[in-house]
DNA sequence: CCGTTAATGATATTTATTTTCAACTACGGT
DNA sequence: ACCGTAGTTGAAAATAAATATCATTAACGG
């Protein structure tokens, strides 16, 4: 789990065979300069470039999702919703977890080091390499807790 | 996180002005009698009845596992695949996490109750009612780290 | 036993995601 | 700087997980 940057990526991609592009190099610089706690789905990802002037495809947007999630660029997230969100994969001191409420969705961001301790040491006695470690706790807020909506 | 039996489940569904019905006792019997290690998508769990010869409809199947895992019985995982499986969700010492493949799928359970701890310390400390804690391991096996295939 | 109302299940629908494929372009080689 | 190869893009079509619809069934309190 390392941070990237545009030419560290185009490395990695011409290791493999692949090459660097703008779309790759505009949808790296956008995660990166996001405001922690922002988590976003691929039409966010779509919708936000369109306003910057700078859009991108859906299906290359979808691609290249996945393709840096595989990478350990990006963390794919499914935040108790019907849609995986995503967010740059930074290590610590700014790797964190997730607090959601599985009623309303609200999700709390918070560290904790021992946890990406045992998920380091995990992966390293099974002979893994480690892309993510991510602990989710599905709970229900105290909003919802009071609320009689049913489930 | 509590163990549930079929009156535990009973109660807790009266309580909230629900039913008990054949059908959501013969899922939860079905998740607490399967073995360690095995999760089961609704198609999976629509199969397994039917073979069973205890049959039900898909729609009820998937109504189900929504409402089982947002009361805390069933976890619902994504385990790097295109759809939700579920476990029953039990307190330690049986309360474990998984480590995945994200190309191969492979996917490695393994325990670890400070993992827990802090799962349950941070819903408490916000307020939450805990619900399930699972911490997710994205890694590549070593035998995908040996394969010339690309991500 | 009855009446109310939640639950079921076959079907239709929705929608996130993937696939297809022709046009484009990154980039290694000349 | 120019080619040629082969990876990439993006619009459109296809797929499939999940949800909604709704007539029928059945749980359960009285
Ligand atoms: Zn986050
Ligand atoms: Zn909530
Ligand atoms: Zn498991
Ligand atoms: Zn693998």
């Amino acid at each position: 789990m390392v941070a990237y940057s545009p030419s560290a990526l185009k490395a990695e991609l011409h290791e493999r065979g692949w090459r660097m592009t703008p779309q790759r190099e505009t949808i790296l610089k956008t995660f990166q300069n996001l405001p922690e706690g922002r988590h976003l789905s691929a039409e966010d990802l779509c919708d936000l470039l369109k306003e910057e002037g700078a859009p991108i495809g859906l299906s290359t947007i979808y691609r290249n999702l996945k393709l840096m999630a595989r990478m350990g660029i990006l963390r794919e997230l499914e935040l108790a919703e019907d849609q995986k969100r995503y967010e740059i994969n930074r290590p610590a001191p700014h790797h964190h977890h997730h607090l959601i409420c599985v009623r309303c969705n609200k999700t709390i961001e918070f560290k904790n080091d021992s946890v990406l301790k045992v998920g380091a040491k995990t992966a390293e006695k099974s002979g893994y390499q480690l892309l993510d470690c991510q602990l989710s706790i599905h709970a229900v807020c105290p909003t919802c807790q009071r609320s009689i909506l049913p489930i």
